[in-house]
This record gives structure tokens, sequence and C-alpha cells, in this order.
RNA sequence: GGAGAGGUGGCCGAGUUGGCUGAAGGCGUGCGCCUGCUAAGCGUAUGUAGGUCAAAAGCCUACCGAGGGUUCGAAUCCCUCCCUCUCCGCCA
């Protein structure tokens, strides 16, 4: 969510901010809002001060046994009035409250501009495409040589898009998540948490999932409940309606979740497989920060993802998304893609972003400055990666020519090869 | 799921015959004074949000779990919901 007294200062800058997003939102509406709240609200304030005047005056008068009933009569009007502007004003209110979440994030100034995803800047790569002496297989091969999935029967027992890893797949599965957790806590200093998969309404509209993405993701009508479609939703809504003390930031998370998205419309698009499932694990990292380090902290939090990629060998580019590609609530995002050698494309297994104050102001999430102004702090997170996607580049990137894979040393302390 | 108790400021805790209570008192914290140091002591300050203002100060308004109601006036009375605790039932 956006500043009130900022949209009403930059308009301009909102408007082409929401043009570039290729979002739709109308400004002008929002300022009418506004327009009339304060109004009402100034009418309210007045109308109060009336009241609570004269109802001292009236506890004097009964305190003195005189008559107060010409007082009280009185009084019943105003009363009338003001509950009649509270009405109209929370009306107003909820209105500019719904408006208001609809507003996405300003792209930084450094976001390039651009359309479509064409115009994302590369920013840079590590390793090399691995080289085969024979014909790469896809994951979905290699995976079915070695029993490491049974898609069918995940489709069998939910629906197309919910894998079974199987035997040494799972195994597999486990020790990369192990991994990855145990990595950003030794090396880069993240705190461990575990946090619900099933979310309220509030949290998921304090990181900007909703009201925009509802169709996107998994409702439980019963208690209005949703399935985290990343565990960004609940880490970060960890602090909401928080002053956090300065001294406690930074703040730095890193948990392990399955993530739930419906992906409806992207039916038969790239969803061979492992890549583009309607569960999947992840280990996402979140950050807690001063405004003042929030783009110094995004750009060693995209280190820290990259620093798993290396440890496991795989090779990778960093992209840097335009302003169409960002997403709703983002401010500057870099994705990394992983070379997978079967499909012979980049695979996108992270995403790290950061929302400046969009997320803190929805969450109410703040802090007090060295100034002792309670201020809103910078939210930003990244997967840190997503499995499935790694597991297809690790097993592609992998494979032996008898079909067999090579499970990189750093994997194999979490993982018992001799079952 | 059933029965009972309760939800007040950073924390503890008064206030429930409705009326100078944004809220006593205590703790904590900030600043100042005092004393070799520390401790103690003394003084003083210490919520958030909206409005007004160029800004600050000041002033006004809201907020005692959330939402509604009664009333001239509600932390205090009524209703609904949420949450916490204790006991019972059920279950990993």
């Amino acid at each position: 969510m956006l500043d009130l007294k900022f949209i009403r200062a930059n308009v301009e800058l909102v408007n082409q901010a929401i043009c570039n997003k290729n979002e739709k939102a109308d400004l002008g509406i929002i300022l009418a809002l506004d327009d009339k709240r304060r109004k009402l609200q100034f009418d309210f304030d007045q109308l109060k001060a009336k009241q609570n005047q004269v109802s001292q005056e009236i506890a004097q008068l009964k305190k003195n046994k005189q008559d107060a009933s010409e007082l009280i009569n009185q009084m019943g009007a105003v009363a009338e009035q003001i509950k009649q502007i509270n009405t109209d004003l929370s009306e107003v209110e909820k209105e500019l409250e719904s408006a208001l979440l609809f507003i996405p994030n300003v792209p930084h100034a450094s976001v390039p501009v651009g359309k479509d995803e064409s115009f994302n800047r590369y920013v840079r790569e590590w390793g090399t495409k691995a080289e085969f002496d024979f014909t790469p297989l896809e994951h979905l091969d290699i995976a079915s040589q070695n029993n490491l999935l049974d898609m069918p029967r995940g489709t069998k027992v939910t629906g197309s898009g919910f894998p079974v890893y199987t035997g040494m797949g799972a195994a597999l599965e486990r020790s990369l998540i192990n991994f990855m957790l145990t990595f950003h806590v030794q090396k880069h200093g993240y705190e461990e948490i575990a946090v619900p998969f099933i979310v309220n309404r509030k949290t998921m509209t304090g990181t900007g999932q909703l009201p925009k993405l509802e169709n996107d993701m998994y409702h439980i009508e019963e208690e209005d409940f949703w399935l985290i479609p990343t565990a960004e939703v609940p880490i970060t809504n960890i602090y909401a309606d928080e002053i956090l003390p300065l001294n406690k930031l930074p703040i730095k998370m890193v948990g392990y979740t399955p993530c739930f998205r419906r992906e409806a419309g992207s039916y038969g698009k790239e969803t061979k497989g492992l890549q583009r499932v309607h569960q999947f694990n992840k280990v996402e990292m979140v950050r807690f920060v001063h405004p003042d380090d929030s783009y110094t902290i995004l750009e060693e939090m995209v280190n820290n993802a990259e620093a798993i990629l290396k440890a496991l060998g795989l090779h990778y580019r960093v992209i840097e998304l335009c302003t169409a590609d960002l997403s709703f609530a983002s401010a500057k995002t870099y994705d990394l893609e992983v070379w997978a050698p079967g499909a012979g494309r980049y695979l996108e297994v992270s995403s790290v972003s950061n929302f400046e104050d969009f997320q803190a102001r929805r969450a109410g999430i703040r802090f007090r400055d060295n100034d002792g102004k309670v201020k809103f702090v910078h939210t930003l997170n990244g997967s840190g990666l997503a499995t499935p996607r790694t597991m297809i580049a690790l097993l592609e990137t992998y494979q032996q020519a008898d079909g067999s894979i090579r499970i990189p040393d750093t994997l194999r302390p979490w993982i018992d090869l001799t079952i």
C-alpha cells in the first residue's frame, strides 16, 4: 500500500508507475474519496468537540442538582448528526481503503521500463552450460529411469500438478531442503523459522496477495483461510501491527514451507513434469530492515541465493526484471535462472525482491528510529531456492551416460546413498 | 464440541451504582540534578493515528480485543464475533 499523502503529492509519478507495471487503477477516485474523507472528518471532529463540551456542562448541572433537560434536548439533534456523519465517514474510509489496496507499488528508479519480459535486463551469469558426449535427457526421463517421481499417482490422489516423489527422489528432495536451510543459517546468519502453511485473510492482505490475486490461491471457505503461495506470507506477517525497537533490526529469517498455487490459466504453458506445479517446496529468506539499508541488502540476498546454486555447481544467470514483470508489491526484483541442459532452457528458481515499505504499510510493521519517530520498515524476500526446478537442473546437469545420476558432493552429507 | 474466568498504555495493575480517566499507582525507559564509581535518591518526561498548520509548537478528534446497540454522554450497560486461561469430552 502506498501512503495517501505520497499519492496526493505525486499523482503523475504514481500514474506512470501503474502504467509501467501494466496495471489498472484509478487515482482520481482515490483522490476524490480522500477529499471527501477529510471533509467528513473535519465535520465529525467539530461536532464531537461540541458534544464533549456540552456533555461536561450537563454533568456539571446534574452535579449541582440543576435542570439540564434543555441542553439534553439540544444535544439529541447533534448526536443524530454525529451518527450520520460517522456512518458516511466509515463508508468512505472503507471505499478508500479497498481502492488503495489495488494500487501497486512504485518501481525503483533503477528498474528498466518495459512492457514485457523482453525488456528484462541481463545482469551476470556463473558457470557454463554442462556439456555431454551423449544426448542429455529431460528430467522426467531421468526420473523415470531412476524411479524418482510418480506423477500419475500424484494426479490420482489429488490432480495434475501435485507431484509424488518416490524413494531416492523423495530423499533428494528432502536433502535439498535440509542443505539449503542449514546453508543459510550457517553461512549467511539467518535465523531459522517454521510457520503455518495456512493463513487468514488479514495476513494474505498484508503482503499484497489479496485482494488482487484471490483467484490464484487455494481458499478454505469454512474459516476464510488460505493455503500459502509462498513462505513470504506467514513470515513477513509475523511482526504485523508491531513497533520494533531499532536494535532488533535488521531481522533475517529463513524458513521452509510447501507452496500452493492454483496457476489458473497457465495450462499447457511449460507445465511438463516439475516445471510448473500446484504444490512445491521452497526455502525462503525474509528480511526486515532499516529503509536506508534495503537496497544494499537486496544485493546481498541475491548473493545468498546465488551461493546455493554455486554450491550445487549449477550454471545460472541473474536477470533484473523490467517494470512490467515486477510483481504487484515489488519495487525491484532479481530473478535467478538455472540452466537445464535436458530441456535446453533457463528456469526461474529464485526471485529476490525489495518491497520497500509497501508491505510494511499494509501489515503495519514499524520501528522506532534514532530520532524517536515511528517509521515503516522495509521488507525483502527471496527464494533460496524453490526445489522443483532446482531438482530439474540437478538431474539434467548430473546425469551420466549410463542413465544414473551423480549426486554433487555438497549434497552427499544430506542424503543416504546406501539405500 | 461443552462449562467457567478473563481480555485496559512497553510491562504489571486500578477503574464495572455510566459524567474533568488517554486513563490512578507501580515497574521499565529518556533527559537533568546529586554522590569517587555503581546503587540509592530527587526532579522531569515518556502511546498511536487522523485533522488544522509552510513547518514546529499548540489546539481538536479517535482509540481501554473487534464490530454494532442503548444514552445528551460508555473502558464502564446490552448484543455478536475473535482471542487467552482452567476444567470436561474427542483426537494426532
